[in-house]
RNA sequence: GGGCCGCUAGCUCAGUGGUAGAGCACCUGACUUUUAAUCAGGGAGUCCUGGGUUCGAUCCCCAGGCGGCCCA
């Protein structure tokens, strides 16, 4: 390594410097930097668990020995002796070294760590003067070096941006995120018993498709080679659900990601995770109940209550949630605003409708139809009202090319949404299973389509051939997991609730040695 | 896509038209039951990037980058 050849190298500061010195003096040493493995006895939280409430002479009575392991958050030393905090992950402990317990060896390596080495130890539990639980430890090990200074231990890591970009920090050194994550995994584990208690069969359906349906949404597309043909990353897996429900499994659902090529907000990710469930001989108002009875069964698993106090609100999953029509919501919302009457028949006329959205500061477009404008006032004036969980049922037909209608109204669906703190967390609806009337109204998306909409629904010939062999009455309903666990952990963006939200890239200004370590992509064939 | 805000030491943040500071972290010394350990001393910066104005820019102006919030 030649000096002076290359002045304008960023210079590494000197905790980097630091470090790798404090490793080259134990290699030195002849201790291992990076090795094999190390056989513990105990987690640091199974310790916790097991000895977080036993008394100091118990635990000297017990002579407890165990063999933990993990990463060092805190050094506190004092000469001849050290307190370390570990933790693994999830728990915290604290473990004594003193200079007349180890071996030269091991308080050596002691000396050299490092906050945020990873360590082994084994050790007697006791409690220290202060009463904190303690590991005393009789010999340690060095499994792993931290060659990067960790944020401080006060405020830990606060800059959003890092906390996205570098997840594994933010976990590090935040225990609240941590917490999201595992709340997060106790949402999905709820809703996955509570569904297959009821004899739901869990299913993966393809990802890729050849016609992006299920949702109104534009969808990211991509190319198979071999196939030399365009796919798309799904938008819902709809589509192909209820296929599987033409097949016979009558009790069907996916929990898994979908894509939409569209903005990114504190409410959208453009991946995101969807439950999907599907049941035959059911309609939309017992699916209603089954969501009522779902959400406060998860709240209850994943947060051990039904009351959840999300920002400045405490919400309620207790059934029953409340139900409004969209239209009623909507000209009541519209008859406060405007100070006149707005009956629910104002707005199936488009002239009126229209009429009422611009008055409302709306630029209603000469394709929307009376239903899209409706709608489009609803999110105006209605949506972000919506706090305590509210079901907003009966939408416009022309917006939901594959609900089914109501049999009193045609231009009404079987169709509600959910809303909770003034977003949308479900959307179900009556499954439509008139392939005839299917083909309609996919015709009349691909109108829309051409007229320049690009989340209008496409033509799926083989979903109308499925419907064809016979699908039976059926209601369905999609739900945001991410939305919902955002409300489970009170957590105001998508992001902290997805642990490796999508980011535009930015230079890791590393060591320069951050290549590619994959073999060469392929040529691109276009 | 539009508006507003942010970017300064590893982290959390002050600050200034005259080459920059605190706390934690780091280094040296003291210290064998500490709890944000303490005490004494010390080192550490592409003030996001590029251009402009200026004798002089981290600061003012313009453009760009990344992020956040709000709106569409």
């Amino acid at each position: 390594m030649s000096e002076s050849e290359e002045p304008q190298e960023p210079k590494d500061n000197d905790q980097l410097v630091q470090r790798r010195a404090n490793l080259a003096a134990l290699v030195e040493r002849g201790v291992p930097p990076y090795p094999q493995s190390f056989r513990c006895t105990d987690t640091v939280s199974a310790i916790v668990t097991a000895h977080g409430e036993t008394g100091g002479d118990d635990l000297d009575t017990a002579q407890i020995h165990a063999t933990i392991a993990g990463r060092i958050l805190i050094i506190r030393s004092f000469g001849k002796a050290r307190f370390l905090v570990i933790s693994d992950g999830v728990s915290r402990l604290q473990v004594y070294v003193r200079k007349d317990a180890l071996s030269e060896r091991d308080f050596e390596i002691a000396a050299r760590l490092d906050i945020g080495d990873h360590i082994g130890v084994e050790g007697r539990l006791f409690r220290t003067r202060t009463n904190e639980l303690s590991v005393w430890a009789g010999s340690l090990e060095f499994l792993a070096k931290c060659l990067v200074p960790l944020p401080e231990k006060w405020h830990g890591l606060t800059d959003i941006e890092t906390r996205y970009r570098q997840r594994y920090v933010d976990l590090i050194v935040n225990p609240a995120s941590r917490r999201v994550f595992e709340t997060r995994a106790r949402v999905l584990a709820a809703i996955r018993n509570f569904l297959v208690d009821r004899g739901f069969l869990e299913v993966e359906t393809p990802m890729m498709h050849a016609v992006a349906g299920g949702a109104l949404a534009r969808p990211f597309t991509t190319h198979h080679n071999a196939l030399d043909m365009p796919l798309f990353l799904r938008i819902a897996p709809e589509l192909y659900l209820k296929r599987l429900v033409v097949g016979g499994v009558e009790r069907v659902f996916e929990i898994n990601r979908s894509f939409r090529n569209e903005g990114i907000s504190t409410q959208h990710n453009p991946e995101f995770t969807m439950l999907e469930f599907y049941q035959a001989y059911t309609g939309y108002l017992d699916l209603m109940t089954m969501t009522e009875q779902m959400l406060a069964t998860v709240a209850r698993t994943a947060t051990g209550g039904e009351e959840i106090t999300v920002g400045d609100n405490t919400v309620s999953f207790t059934a029953p949630f409340r139900r409004l029509r969209l239209r009623q919501a909507v000209s009541e919302a519209l008859t406060e605003r405007l100070g006149i009457p707005v009956s629910e028949d104002d707005l199936r006329r488009r002239e009126t409708v229209a009429a009422l959205a611009t008055q409302v500061g709306l630029e209603p477009g000469g394709d929307q139809g009376a239903g899209k404008i409706t709608v489009d006032i609803f999110e105006a004036l209605c949506e972000r009202a919506l706090i305590q969980p509210t079901f907003i049922h009966d939408f416009p037909t022309e917006v939901s090319p594959l609900s089914k209608q109501r049999d009193d109204d045609p231009d009404t669906v079987e169709r509600f949404e959910l809303f909770v703190v003034g977003m949308e967390l479900a959307n179900a609806f009556s499954e439509l299973n008139d392939p005839v009337e299917q083909r309609r109204r996919f015709d009349a998306q691909l109108r829309d389509r051409e007229a320049g909409d690009f989340e209008a629904h496409e033509m799926d010939e083989d979903y109308i051939r499925a419907l064809e062999y016979g699908l039976p009455p059926t209601a369905g309903e999609g739900v945001g997991i991410d939305r919902l666990v955002m409300v489970l952990t009170d957590s105001p963006s998508i992001r902290d609730v997805i642990l490796f939200p999508l980011m535009r890239p930015k230079d890791v200004g590393g060591h320069g040695d951050h290549g590619d370590h994959g073999e060469p992509a392929e040529p691109d064939p276009s």
